[in-house]
DNA sequence: CTGTTAGCGCCTTCAA
DNA sequence: TTGAAGGCGCTAACAG
């Protein structure tokens, strides 16, 4: 009940003035042992705890950071959030959640809170829909450095850690043709996400190594929602060109794909085979696991952001020495395959 | 690059006192009607934001809550958080985010950086090895209000919001006594969880309901991990009864079991049919989803314990008139079972 | 080595 | 209706 203690109450216990007992807390080099040691027991009997508040108020920093993502429940996002939130612990920092929900003016409202709770930086992957970066400039007023992961602005100057699709595309589709599949198929997602633009160059690439011909008839993309899904993979199916392999944009619309074939009375894995980008968990307990997935590394992904964070807040580097790391995805082939 | 705004600069500019300013600027009602308009206009015009840490360190209050959770990574976690985040945002309350990924020592930890952030509460759900209570116990010194969900302790005197497993297990072994199972199956967790309890509660009560007799044997323990489930499973098909379904203890156990099961020739949902609890997404993409499950409402949990805990903080809930919620848990039949 | 002073930005008395 | 003063807890600059 009785007040915590501070500062000032030890001072006037020990006849001592604040100043002393704080550097003696700090253990400043030019305090006297006996006094120093007067005061941390004190401090130890009395259970002092510094009240944070008031530092973060005096020395206009918070040690929080600020996290914007979609959406927890996504795999990908939970595993990412593990790597910031361990890697900020590591230096005391703690972690302010935000969830848009794949909702722009929400993520802009959360920017804005964040921004007045006095973040020292923030980390940030863009809802689905946002398109105006208004809020995040804004940010370099205030000085408070954005690190964007995954889902990242198109944008110059900033700073990220994204993985590039291209080159676990290449190698999911060199995986393909090596397997003898001539005809595959892509499900790509919107045209005009850059993940996209990625997994059809890559998709471009792995045919031109073996000298192949791209045909963007077998390109299609779909709205990430299931209609969408099965309206991809009809289209796929109706192609005059017999596919014998699928490259999903995800597991969600792999399984959607799956689900639609195995209705029309495709053997999965047999008539058709499936390879995707790794967002599900548990894929071992799936009915139709693809046959290898692309990693994207999250957990690695969210460590890196915060490490570029963090090394922006301590000042070892430059705020415009603006870091872009991407972190290539890699195909992992499925036990067994 | 110039400092950001204060009530200061605002007062010197208009020639005001700062008190002036800050009354002006909360609408107090006997500040002249021109002044009030002079010094919002300004206010907008050098785009004034509060310093909430000044404000946070005045008025020894940081709206911000803490959660204290195992893993995000698990469904449940993730679904529950938004439920409250949502709630805690419609009150202008933030989230400081904490996963102790089930270690007692790193709660512990968490626990304490919280207080001394002074966040103004705490949501918790308990690592799986906690026993010991004390690092929540000191946060009654700091009056900082503490709600537990679904992974409670087992004392007096708290708040907490749960789902209770014996509805949801009466009605999940009713359901299969109903279709005509005799001998069914219990993979239960370990003995000392309240939910373990809960659900061999329910497996009796539902049996005595019908007038059958409980079968102790039919009642085993998995510790949960794959292996342990796995010998579960074996120990229920060497039983001298043959089951012809089984409870298990989550979903994660029941894939494990049902993958134990097939290995051994059993058809699934033929020869053994599952019934499990609700915590992973997707079961429809599951190779065997459960005939039902029991939903345990992880987004409701987080809503109600969050309630209470801005209740509390309020004052609109005595610290002391402990609120203990329970959320029934209640079968969901796949469709088309 | 230690004390004094001052100030971070805001709000809340108490006075005028 | 407004101003002046004081203080929240801590640190830092400047004195001794």
């Amino acid at each position: 009940m009785p007040n915590p203690p501070t500062i000032k109450e030890i001072a006037k216990r020990l006849n001592l003035a604040a100043s002393t007992v704080s550097r003696a807390l700090h253990n400043h080099p030019r305090i006297g042992l006996k006094t120093r040691m007067q005061v941390q027991a004190l401090a130890r009997e009395l259970q002092y705890e510094p009240n944070q508040t008031a530092i973060f108020f005096q020395q206009k920093k918070t040690f929080t950071l600020g996290i914007v993502l979609p959406e927890l429940s996504e795999a990908f996002f939970s595993a990412a959030i593990s790597g910031i939130e361990d890697t900020a612990n590591k230096s005391n920092y703690m972690v302010l959640l935000g969830q848009s929900h794949d909702d722009a003016t929400r993520e802009q409202k959360i920017v804005e809170i964040m921004k007045n709770h006095r973040v020292d930086g923030l980390l940030v992957s863009l809802a689905k829909n946002t398109v105006h970066y208004a809020h995040f400039e804004m940010l370099r007023k205030y000085n408070i450095p954005v690190v964007f992961f995954d889902r990242i602005p198109d944008m110059k100057d900033i700073h990220y850690v994204a993985s590039n699709m291209e080159s676990g595309t290449i190698q999911a589709v060199s995986f393909l043709l090596q397997q003898g599949h001539r005809v595959i198929g892509m499900i790509n997602g919107p045209e005009k996400l850059i993940a996209s633009r990625q997994r059809t160059t890559g998709y471009r690439k792995a045919m031109q190594q073996q000298r192949l011909k791209y045909d963007a008839t077998l390109n299609v993309h779909s709205d990430l929602t299931k209609e969408g899904t099965r309206q991809a993979m009809q289209q796929l199916l109706s192609n005059k060109r017999k596919i014998t392999a699928v490259v999903a944009f995800n597991d969600y619309v792999s399984q959607d794909a799956v689900q639609y074939a195995a209705e029309q009375g495709i053997q999965i894995n047999k008539d058709i085979c499936f390879v995707s980008y790794a967002n599900l968990p548990l894929s071992s307990y799936m009915a139709y696991p693809p046959l290898a997935s692309v990693e994207q590394y999250p957990y690695l992904q969210g460590q890196k952001a915060t490490e570029i964070l963090l090394d922006l807040l301590s000042g070892k580097l430059a705020p415009d020495a603006y870091q872009q790391i991407v972190v290539d995805s890699r195909l992992v082939i499925a036990p067994g395959k």
